[in-house]
DNA sequence: TTTCCTGTTATACGATTGTATAACAAGAGT
DNA sequence: ACTCTTGTTATACAATCGTATAACAGGAAA
């Protein structure tokens, strides 16, 4: 004899909120399960929401992925210019913001780089996730030469934007990776002193 | 009426050859399918070998993937110790040959940077695999600490393996994503001027 | 208070997952 | 030619996967 469980009282959220904790719990989870342990189910519970709901706002996992992918992604950049506005604001000072910002919360955050990974990931298999991510360092690129234009004008910077966005992303992937051999201090001095010996002012 | 299929016709490998093949294949899958898409059946199906063989050697799957991120690991780090024995013999040639050898095949490949990203987002889920991160990468820094101190002896280089180890990584990491807004050229170009600022010989 | 829309839950489905088990056969040793 | 070991296949299993469907109930509108 199976007593009939009564069905789990639940809340009716704005479609935005409900979309934007679906999104949540989707980083959260490939972040803390990984992109083996990230399921419907396991997103679903995250959100505290049923099962059946992704489908409701998201035409599959696949599709939330990728929105996930464009919102943190909006995060990120977001937390660099934020970084940037709050910096003093001589040229030189706005573009150190902007690279040191990812040596520190936010951007440096171990859950983070798991969902990153997991974007990177799947950029080989998903067309969306490859565009997206086209996208987003196209943008990151652009930023970065513009602050180096306003510190140094007149040269190209194209190939130093390259190199710096490498040396962040390089430290960045290992601090946040855990046990890297140094630290968010020195990853910022480091971004100063490589600034300061390719663009003497 | 089902006609009773015939068993399939098989050929007994040595041990070592037939552990060998299933790494390969784990690392080939890793590489087209991704995480999600590298099951026990379809890595014994790139293998040419029957599902169950799989934990005949090993304990089970993730066993299988650290040794398959071991292997590759290793054969990484062969081949940028053949660069650097291939090069000219003098110190700043032999550093140059080790940081530049990511930018051309076989670092610079992408299925082996799908596999590499699946090896650091199992970093944090699987202790065995964050344990073989470390090593891994300890060694890769010691070996490229050693290459400077040939070419600029006397002084502490910790800090500068450290950014040209992140500054080599994230090169790496766009040109074998695809789509780089560089070539490898001028990823090698890069890596030789930022050396050239930072060691003045 | 009642109505009614629809956001939400519950359940079911076939496919696929990792693993366990037993039958088979390849091929070396005799 | 025969035996015997064991590498290999085939099959089965429970668990979980993504998705489809229908019943339920929250809560604004009236």
């Amino acid at each position: 004899m199976q007593a009939k469980e009564p069905r789990a009282q639940f809340h009716r959220a704005p479609a935005d909120e409900r979309r934007l904790a679906l999104i949540d719990a989707c980083a959260a989870t490939l972040a803390r399960k990984g992109v083996h342990g990230t399921s419907v189910r396991e997103i679903c519970a995250a959100a505290g929401v049923s099962p059946g709901l992704l489908r409701h706002y998201f035409s599959g996992i696949d599709d939330l992925v990728a929105d996930t992918y464009s919102a943190i992604g909006a995060q990120v950049q977001a937390a660099l210019n934020d970084a940037v506005e709050a910096a003093d604001p001589k040229p030189e000072a706005r573009l150190i913001a902007y690279l040191t910002a990812s040596f520190a919360p936010p951007i440096a955050d171990a859950d983070l780089l798991s969902t990153w990974l997991a974007f990177w990931s799947l950029t080989r298999t998903d067309a969306k996730i490859a565009r997206l991510h086209d996208e987003i360092y196209a943008e990151n690129r652009i930023t970065l030469e513009r602050l180096l234009d306003a510190h140094a004008p007149g040269s190209d910077h194209r190939l130093t934007a390259i190199a710096l966005t490498a040396l962040v992303d390089g430290l960045w992937l290992e601090l946040s990776l855990g046990n890297a051999p140094f630290t968010p201090d020195e990853a910022t001095a480091l971004a100063e002193r490589w600034l300061a010996a390719l663009l003497p002012s």
